[in-house]
DNA sequence: TACAAATAGGATAAATTTATCCGAAATAAA
DNA sequence: TTTATTTCGGATAAATTTATCCTATTTGTA
């Protein structure tokens, strides 16, 4: 569904997000453990969301990630996905033809139109806040 | 969503159940070229779904790939993207936990749980016959 | 039987995704 | 100012997916 760029990406925002909540920065190293993620991988991913803005970077001692605290709501999980893996997964044909269009639907296209806008709605109306309160309350995990 | 091979799979499964239903065996190189895909890796394909029994290849002159006509209604979508892809899309979680579980999960297991069942439903409930159809018709399309 | 047509299958290559390594640059603290 | 810490970014490597090539095998027909 994903590619492992971007579940590391929704993971490591998330728990980004928890900790900026507390007021706390996080390190790249702590964020690896904490999600079990390859760490220089990881690296690239969190520059990628670095440079779209969703996280910020800070360089040097006492450096790491961080988000400020009032845009923890206002991120949906969408723009991460986006960020990532493009916007293939909400435009593109399911069966590969080069568009989605009504026009010249490929054979499931109706079918598989409710199920990604389904899960397109899902992704733009899920943000960060949400998902960093039920970590926080110990509800969900982001490993094993 | 899916993978390359398994969005060529389902393709030619329903070319194939196409042309079945009107009595047409048809060769691996008319295949390809209906549904726009590499002929070698797409031979591979079929190879793996007459394997799985979904599909019967026949070998030598005037061989070639065809369904039982009695069978075109009761092969589902499911069938052919579990054989290609396997299960993970039924029952992986979304952010690469190791097991999607109700007692450990992920950040967005709620919410994703409910798209991953939509999605299994769909491909459940669609048949080739439906899809064939379609094509027969000139409503939908193969390629580009 | 000989030949042509077609799939099977192994080996290999190309492309993409995932992962690692290392030096440069920035920054806070001593 | 020096040092330790930490991200940035380029180069490279490993793994996986996608694609190609070539030979063997099967089978219908002349
Ligand atoms: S054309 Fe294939 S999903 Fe719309
Ligand atoms: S645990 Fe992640 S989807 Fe269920």
């Amino acid at each position: 569904m994903f590619s492992k760029a971007c579940e590391y990406g929704i993971k490591a925002s998330i728990y980004i997000a928890y900790n900026s909540y507390e007021g706390k920065r996080v390190s790249l190293k702590d964020i690896a453990k904490e999600i079990d993620s390859p760490e220089a991988f990881t690296a690239k991913i969190l520059q990628d969301l670095a440079r779209h803005n969703i996280i910020n970077s800070v360089k040097g001692a006492y450096g790491g990630f961080e988000i400020d605290k009032k845009d923890i709501q206002s991120i949906k999980l969408s723009e991460i996905v986006n960020a990532i893996d493009g916007d293939k997964i909400y435009k593109g044909c399911g069966l590969g033809l080069h568009t989605c269009e009504e026009e010249h639907p490929c054979p499931v296209h109706d079918q598989f139109k409710i199920v990604r806008t389904e899960l397109k709605n899902m992704l733009e109306s899920t943000n960060l806040e949400q998902l960093a309160l039920d970590i926080k309350s110990g509800v969900t995990f982001l490993k094993i």
